[in-house]
DNA sequence: ATCGCTGCAAACCCTTTGCAGCGCA
DNA sequence: TGCGCTGCAAAGGGTTTGCAGCGAT
């Protein structure tokens, strides 16, 4: 009931879930416990095949799946075609997304506490272990596109 | 200043901006517009091939584009790389979107205004136009994957 | 010795882009 | 008439899948 999740804990429980513990699946499952927040496929990659280089891409989203499937990490898509990873335990903050230039910019998590319990007692909809993904405008957009008319 | 945004109005301010009116171009303005919520550039393809079977998706990727610079359109990614498309003056709910089943719940609108007052605020960021994007689990995935271990 | 897992390559899906011709202004 | 716009086809980029062999249990 910890909230923070070892390496040496998640391979346990892997195994008792009666997953296999391959090396690769280790090195993966390390790399991405070690983010501070969130990683793609491709850190996830790179990471892994500086140790190992045999790695393929295909291991890193299959064991993603797995590890997501397991509860270790949970995977958003804030667009632009490329999931990100996160360990469950350091959902620590969210995400601004400018629609107009993709600057994204990071939000505390405090600011969501009350839409937060709102979300869990009117929908039944448990957002506590991931990101939120606001999509809008920046304030260098707006100002921007308000200078510049077309042409 | 209307809220109401028309074929004809757009037609006409697309025009001032120095677009030229195609047909093409307004076959998809109107079936943007007429849309209750969102799009995707599929509906919007398939939507004017009915009426004009030669339409290409780059036309409604390029229309799309077109739109949103111009302020009639938000593009929105709610991941699964499938951008959908909205009438700026039609965003009335927002989205919960469960990354284990992918099922998207609709939330109102008002849940967010306390939030999007003090993400003005204290981030310069506007998301009024805009669709929230909350991912996080359902109640039914909740339920659910507390019963089943794997295997 | 199983059979789950891996690596490779190819397939996929949506979106973008190059290019030659068309047609709006 | 000029050049912005279109359609086609091909390229792009991230992710998924089929398959044969490998290796954790």
């Amino acid at each position: 009931m910890s909230d923070t999740i070892t390496v040496e804990k998640a391979a346990q429980s892997l195994q008792e879930m009666g997953y296999r513990l391959t090396p690769q699946r280790l090195m993966i499952l390390e790399a991405v416990l070690s983010s501070e927040d969130h990683v793609t496929a491709e850190e996830l990659y790179e990471h892994v095949k500086s140790r190992y280089p045999h790695i393929s891409f295909s291991t890193v989203y299959r064991t993603m799946e797995v590890l997501r499937d397991a509860g270790f990490v949970t995977q958003t898509d804030l667009g632009g075609g490329r999931v990100q990873y996160h360990p469950v335990d350091k959902a620590k903050h969210h995400h601004l997304i400018c629609q107009s230039c993709g600057h994204v910019e990071e939000v505390s998590d405090e600011i969501f506490a009350g839409l937060r319990k709102d979300l869990h007692q009117k929908y039944g909809f448990d957002a506590l272990l991931t990101h939120f993904a606001i999509f809008g405008r920046c304030r260098v957009c707006r100002e921007r596109e308000s200078r510049q008319p077309h042409r």
